[in-house]
DNA sequence: GTCTATAAGCGGATAGAC
DNA sequence: GTCTATCCGCTTATAGAC
């Protein structure tokens, strides 16, 4: 993967799409999430990728011309979903309740994506070779619009003086961890979000915690 | 790398150690710490390890026979350091003293070994195929003595009732963060931990939320 | 669209001189 | 201990039949 490929634009449609493509294209979107999740760009092989969508590698390389294609596809999904809670923080809600719901939301995105989440965090931690581009209109936009939210909140008294973006980042951090950090927290404690007691446990302890942390009058 | 390789332990020393093996070993390990951390184990490519430790391919691998032994030796070596705050947690200070000492700590960590905290989280994240040994006994020992310590925190009346292994993962969580996410963090705020100002902002909205939320009477 | 076969090149590891 | 040269397996990607 050259650095000067990996900024390049996610190219268009390579053709008109069928029925079959579709479908082969989803069931491949899907098979390589769960691979380059698990060994990372480098460590997977698009013969394995195949095999878990149920074709052949030839014609996997049909839909996607290059392994680097592929990749960037799984991963500009991924950033979708992983935005979305985000956008739902809701400014004209009681603040309580807005980061209450969105400590939820992002706790269940952790329990039904964890791959998702895992495949982001190695592309973020590799210095975001692909996403950086994205990252820096997408997400910058949308996390100026939220940390503007979080500091309208503070002057109106609503929630006691924190930097937005750490109270932001702290957020992030912990409803993460639990999907990126799930074979550590499974080893230490038997248990992951798949296990809803333990689920609505951390979403407890997160929402129990951080909110009596940043809300006025404890 | 077999998954039955992987669980393997680190092989004993190869040979007799030399002054100017010893110093070899060490270059060569920050040099793989480097390289692993930003390309994951299949991604890094022994001889630019090499190149990056000031030596021949051939010569590296005199030191460590294969790329897996050299990459077990360098996640060994971060285990270690990632652990030692941990160690510190003390349970006979006050519980605001010391939780407030050890995110501090985390952080501190955070800014010198960010490379070392990405390799770390990128083990984990695949499913700590190297380290999952020793997760189970040294840190699964090391976790259990510390959720005691908050156990005993909270019947005394000292600390309000969490679950300790989530008050535990969110230190770490929201700690390891300002590493392992860094290129998302600057993307976003233009700075890092190496920015004094920008480490004390957040060491401050950590320890304020998390103690706030987890001390008795605000 | 899907397959088999193969080209092409990368990269880990070794041989053997010095 | 360090080097140069080389081997060889593995993996991406293509060619071309069906």
């Amino acid at each position: 993967m050259s650095s000067t490929a990996r900024l390049a634009p996610v190219p268009p449609a390579r053709r008109l799409k069928t029925r079959i493509g579709e479908a082969n294209e989803s069931r491949i979107l899907d098979a390589a999430l769960s691979v380059f999740a698990r060994l990372g760009f480098a460590g997977a092989r698009v013969d394995q990728i195949a095999e878990a969508a149920g074709m052949s590698k030839a014609n996997l390389l049909y839909y996607f011309r290059t392994k680097e294609d592929l990749y960037r596809a799984v991963l500009t999904r991924t950033l979708d979903m992983w935005l979305e809670p985000l956008r739902e923080l809701d400014a004209d809600s009681d603040p309580g309740t807005a980061l209450g719901h969105y400590i939820a939301r992002k706790l269940e995105y952790s329990r039904l994506q964890p791959e998702a989440s895992r495949l982001f965090a190695m592309e973020i931690m590799q210095g975001a070779p692909v996403l950086s581009c994205v990252l820096a209109t997408d997400l910058a936009d949308l996390v100026e619009r939220k940390v503007r939210t979080i500091e309208r909140w503070i002057e109106d008294g609503r929630l006691a003086p924190v930097e937005p973006h750490h109270l932001i980042f702290m957020l992030w951090a912990t409803t993460q961890h639990y999907a990126d950090f799930a074979a550590q927290i499974r080893t230490l404690t038997g248990k992951d979000l798949s296990d809803d007691a333990f689920f609505e446990e951390a979403r407890q302890a997160i929402v129990t915690t951080i909110l009596k942390g940043v809300l006025p009058r404890g």
